[in-house]
DNA sequence: TTGTTATTGAGAATCAATTACAACAATAAT
DNA sequence: ATTATTGTTGTAATTGATTCTCAATAACAA
């Protein structure tokens, strides 16, 4: 719940304004781990009758990202989707293709394998996304029943 | 250069049609290595005095993507970025933030942790992805210079 | 050939994301 | 306090990628 300090924080130190608007934003989206997009959080800030426009949203997701605190998970359905990642473990997500179910796992190696590259003189890496995708259990099951029948 | 072929195949398995405007636009794709997005290669198209609508090609790299000929590299600026996989050893990528190069890189971890999602019962995992992104060389030099300067 | 049906091109439509701009508000300077 | 400066907001327009519509055309099978 404390992103929004640190936020706070991060706009003071850029020399800019903390808004009522910045955060009202900055609050819905740390106050819950699940993944979101720009439609979704507008329409949770609607129905919190907190009367924001979308474009603020965007601008605010912008200052996130910046910020570090946040970061695009992935691109789906023709939009970015995004998830905050403080007080979140490391993990990275496994997308069922079928219903488009986000399941998050944690996996050593891909830190190690950051590490890797990050000691090599060649890149200087400062992030990175493993995704996985294919059929989740329900869905794998729905599809042997379908050969089945 | 037989990814042509094995489109001409798939297209037929599925009853499809094959018509010289997917011949010539599967030939464009698979004719290098690179990556590429639907501006450039309709503009390559267009540079050999081939006539063919940016629908035709958005429509083609669909089929090339369901085909499994074609995959989704990775969405940066504003659109999509693809490759081929024919006759491609399997690589990851890394992005440089700054100048937006693109370093392939392989890495055999990755292709373990697929497995063992693989096997776990959990998923039928049927792809991954994984970047990595930072600095190149040339830019964390630039960096540096900066700082110094 | 001919009939059936997928495919094409052109442009319209859709949708995400950005931007211009005037009104407004937060902070700094006086 | 008052004013000046400058960042921020909402609205609406804009840009750009991608999809869709539809009439004309072309593949392919019979």
């Amino acid at each position: 719940m404390d992103g929004v300090r640190l936020f706070r924080d991060y706009v003071n130190e850029k020399g800019l304004r903390n808004t009522p608007e910045r955060e009202v934003i900055v609050r819905e989206v740390f106050s819950t781990h699940d993944h979101f997009d720009v439609d979704t959080l507008y329409l949770r800030l609607r129905n919190k009758k907190k009367n924001i426009s979308k474009a603020s949203v965007y601008r605010t997701i912008s200052l996130l990202i910046k910020s570090g605190l946040v970061k695009e998970v992935f691109f789906e359905d023709g939009h970015m989707h995004y998830e905050h990642v403080y007080g979140r473990d490391h993990h990275c997500h496994f997308r069922c293709i079928s219903c488009k179910k986000i399941i998050e796992f944690m996996e050593e190696e891909i830190i190690d394998i950051h590490r890797k590259f990050s000691k090599s003189s060649e890149f200087e890496v400062t992030g990175h996304r493993l995704e996985l995708f294919g059929y989740c259990r329900d869905c794998m099951e729905k599809e042997e029943k379908n050969k089945a029948g």
